[in-house]
DNA sequence: GTGTTTTGTGAAACGCGGCTAACTTTTTGG
DNA sequence: CCAAAAAGTTAGCCGCGTTTCACAAAACAC
């Protein structure tokens, strides 16, 4: 049920995998974010219980319930991201910083935060680096 | 060395409990934090091994080092509080989601961000709930 | 001053999210 | 087709930050 910030990066990196790929592996997913096949493994299990993602033969997908998580964080991502390089941060350090504080607020927080800052959807940029 | 979030929020909540009451016990942290006094014990220990704080005979109080850190970190909660709340977001919970945001950022982007938002220094309100 | 209540500590355990190592299964390429 | 490489799984471990529970030590209230 209550899913944590790692699960929340998980589906954020098959959301992002799967727009410039296609198709999402374990083993993708391990090398985007940096950890051991054996994590993802045991993350994919526990994200299949709580019904966030699908697995299949060879892959590995969203749910709708895991999609819309996903799409969140990303859309999160996008937005702090783009606020911190904006602020003059690097893009390099303002993409390790987002990807922390985009699990913080409530969704609601998030839009009203948006809204008042006034930056828009963020533009979706899965297939860059 | 290596200061966690968990850490951090110790610190800032020593920093409030002294500005507040003086001094600070164990159990005044505790019960701000929401934890049971053991863990406060626990970290206790861990941060005054590291040099944050020093432990007097009922007392526990920031050492120049933790005190700069816990200045820092209210400021920055008193920063995103500040920014939720201009956003309409309800005061507890710009409290309780700000206290998450605030461990994200390093030192120099908090800087610019400030910056760019222009907020300025945040108004120290450590007397209030 | 003595007994009760409050405060602090210590030991053992847990959940989480990683890791390594060993193994199985699948894919690939000669 | 088959061997080797790649991908996935399983088991066991670790560190962190909690908790509970039992106990020790101070403080407080008569």
């Amino acid at each position: 049920m209550a899913l944590r910030e790692s699960g929340e990066d998980y589906l954020e990196s098959i959301y992002v995998l799967s727009q410039r790929q296609g198709t999402v592996r374990s083993i993708d997913v391990a090398e985007y974010l940096g950890v051991t096949k054996a994590s993802v493994s045991k993350a994919m299990a526990a994200l299949e219980s709580t019904g966030y993602v699908e697995m299949g033969k060879r892959d590995v997908h969203l749910t709708e319930r895991g999609l819309e998580v996903a799409r969140q964080m990303w859309e999160r991502h996008c937005f702090f991201v783009g606020l911190l390089e904006d602020a003059g941060v690097s893009a390099e350090v303002a993409s390790q910083e987002g990807c922390h504080m985009e699990h913080c607020l409530s969704e609601e927080s998030f839009e009203k935060l948006r809204a008042m800052l006034g930056r828009g959807e963020a533009t979706d940029s899965t297939s860059e680096s």
